[in-house]
DNA sequence: CATGATAGATAACGTGCGTTAGGTATCGTA
DNA sequence: TACGATACCTAACGCACGTTATCTATCATG
């Protein structure tokens, strides 16, 4: 019946995704993405109703991206792969870890929200035991908050020049166990 | 002579500065500042041969903004005016601060540079006497860090919701402390 | 082999952009 | 009062965008 189909959804997302990938969302336009493509924008409305509906698709792609950068640190502890994931995305894909994690959008889930899921992980960490629950989540808050200036400093590049991956990694693992030394030796756990 | 001008240059920049503070730098356009002014694009034309030029003239307008937010700063701890100075500029322009700080441009000096200028600072604070000149850049570089994730927080209204101003001054000065201290308890100070 | 469903191409629409050419109106001076 | 410098307006150019209407070409089925 209908002639074969040249460009289907997920080449046209990938498409765009490369492009993203080079200069941000703002990159993404039909024109643009069937110039990758070598086609007319024909394809693009055959299989997204608007150009947002692809942005849409391009996002999902970029969340299953950076859940894989997270699955592929296989460390023993969770907060660590979390934050060698964040450095990892900042550095492969700045563009869009800009747009995901330094702009505002709906993208990021509310900090109680993840809050809430990294409690029962922090619960169970050795490290913490005799911690109380405020502390163990003041302590996840300053970590998250370091954790992205670092990433952000990775994505501008506005870190030292003789900063490669290992000694920016290293420089938040010893940052992390530092701030933890240093609530435990300063004794406010309890009179938040 | 010529009629009396009605639009200066400074009017012209003041006009294209609000935009900017409301939509970010691409919110100005000849035709968006024009219609603020209630005039045509002509006295723009006037007064900047390009719209890049008007630009730049916003920029400088906004890094005069920043100076004064730090300027405004009077406490004893020139660290801790930066820091609510950054925290100010996020809460009261988070479009601009995106613009300035959370985008790889020219307007961020390298991190080398600030450092060399706040090493004499830091040479004359008394809490880091017997620290060593690279212990203490270390430091310096942590807490711009810590600074700038908290910062980027503000500015994107990631923060939980109960952290008002205050609360997050004293996130970012106690973390401050904490990892002064954890550096010192850990006492790594003279092998980097 | 003819048909029809449809993938894709083409070209046009309206909008907003930067920029510019040409016209109008003001206002101190001669 | 007439002049000339110039502040400002209007309208247009070319370009890129999202979107759509129309056309062409394919290809399994009858």
């Amino acid at each position: 019946m209908p002639p074969t189909t040249r460009y289907d959804r997920d080449t046209i997302v990938e498409a765009a995704f490369e492009l993203a990938k080079e200069g941000g969302f703002s990159a993404i336009s039909t024109r643009a993405v069937a110039k990758r493509l070598g086609c007319s924008v024909a394809p693009i409305y055959q299989n997204f109703a608007t150009v947002d509906d692809l942005l849409a698709a391009v996002v999902e792609r970029v969340r299953a991206m950076s859940g894989e950068l997270l699955a592929a640190q296989t460390g023993p502890d969770p907060f660590e792969n979390m934050g060698k994931a964040s450095l990892a995305f900042a550095r492969d894909y700045p563009a869009l870890f800009r747009e995901m994690a330094l702009e505002p959008n709906d993208y990021v889930a509310p900090h109680e929200l993840i809050e809430d899921a990294m409690a029962p992980v922090m619960a169970g960490d050795p490290a913490l035991a005799g911690w109380s629950d405020a502390a163990r989540r003041r302590l996840f808050l300053k970590m998250r908050v370091f954790q992205l200036g670092l990433s952000a400093m990775v994505a501008n590049g506005h870190l030292p020049s003789w900063m490669d991956e290992k000694a920016v990694e290293e420089l938040l693992m010893e940052t992390g166990e530092e701030i933890a030394a240093g609530m435990m030796s300063t004794r406010k756990d309890e009179q938040e």
